[in-house]
DNA sequence: ATAAAATAATACTGAAAGGTATGTTTTGAA
DNA sequence: TTCAAAACATACCTTTCAGTATTATTTTAT
């Protein structure tokens, strides 16, 4: 049973998370907050502690969306190489994606949270060991199965791979031109075809 | 001759750049910048027109800190193929040298200008096209020399190398773990000798 | 239907924000 | 050494900020 304040909660995440991932965190006023939901700041502290909780939660709803839409991709691959490529290939779109909520929201919490947020900062980190890990999983899974070559590290490659995909994003993202992340995504699909096999 | 009013502006300029570039734009109030160089409102006002005014001079501080040494580095190497290398080799310290100062301006000052700052955005566009300009035009040069195959596409190069770095640079200065910008170097590199020659 | 509890609106606070008008000091050339 | 101009300090302005105590309203369960 959901009661009307967790919905309102879930309301209030929902509509300001583009707004603080656009913004970040101090651009972000409580008043942006109220005028974009509708409600007062009665309604807003009564469903959070603070600015702060509010935008921890945000961040996790933000990450969430990503993370979630990589499961979903990778849901379609039969084995742990066809994974990691569904994986690869959902950065493709990325752009575009994440242009609909203001950016990815790991390089900009990433960005927004260093040396100013450390709560915030954590859980980027959380998010990047999060998504690395999926990477990391599927090569050692592949490995036991004899699909990917025993000499490729999925710890290393993970961090490597996710490096080059969040690089390219912010390439992306900040001149407004898709082809870092389409030229981007098509090395890593070379890499794995030529030294994982 | 460098004035009174010169000198103390390259002094505002010069102690606010690293807390701008730690803290954001708005993040760094005007309290925050009187107490940094000891001097009051008048003082600032006095010397820029507003606060955008300052930011954006900071910046360029901040991105010539970058750029001019890369130019130091490049200017050992006396081919084009050997000054790309000290380019890239330039980022194996990249870490420690711009911990100094509060991390990478571009990676920053790129985040935090999207959506927010369109004349900051504009001037952090440009250094990232200075400094894929560097790379492009050493490939060019070294294919004139017949060091550098003529398959390699300088634009695309420029554009694939600085991605890599500074995705790199994003996840080691969010992650605080200089690796990503070891192993970055380390593929670069070994894709220069594999690839260019 | 109604009492109790949960939820949201209202009205307000003190602090801090960026910015400015005016006063004071410093500077360098005559 | 004087004095005008440049440079900086002081005091203050308005607006906005996050946050809160109180009051009003709406849900919820009985």
């Amino acid at each position: 049973m959901t009661t009307k304040a967790e919905k309102t909660t879930q309301f209030i995440i929902k509509t300001v998370a583009p707004i603080f991932n656009k913004k970040g965190y101090s651009d972000t006023s409580l008043s942006d907050i109220t005028k974009a939901t509708g409600l007062t700041k009665g309604a807003i502290y009564g469903n959070f502690k603070n600015k702060e909780e509010l935008a921890l939660q945000v961040f996790e709803y933000n990450a969430n969306m990503v993370t979630s839409r990589i499961e979903q991709y990778m849901e379609k691959g039969s084995s742990p190489l066809e994974r990691l490529l569904y994986l690869i290939r959902f950065y493709k779109n990325y752009y575009d994606f994440t242009n609909n909520f203001g950016g990815c929201p790991i390089v900009n919490s990433g960005a927004d949270a260093n040396n100013t947020f450390p709560e915030l900062l954590q859980k980027v980190q959380e998010t990047i060991h999060k998504i690395e890990g999926y990477i990391r999983t599927e090569i050692e899974a592949g490995k036991h199965l004899g699909e990917i070559r025993n000499t490729i590290n999925g710890n290393v490659y993970g961090k490597r791979f996710f490096s080059l995909l969040n690089g390219a994003v912010f390439m992306s993202q900040t001149t407004h031109d898709k082809s870092y992340t389409t030229d981007c995504v098509n090395i890593i699909i070379d890499t794995i075809n030529q030294r994982f096999k």
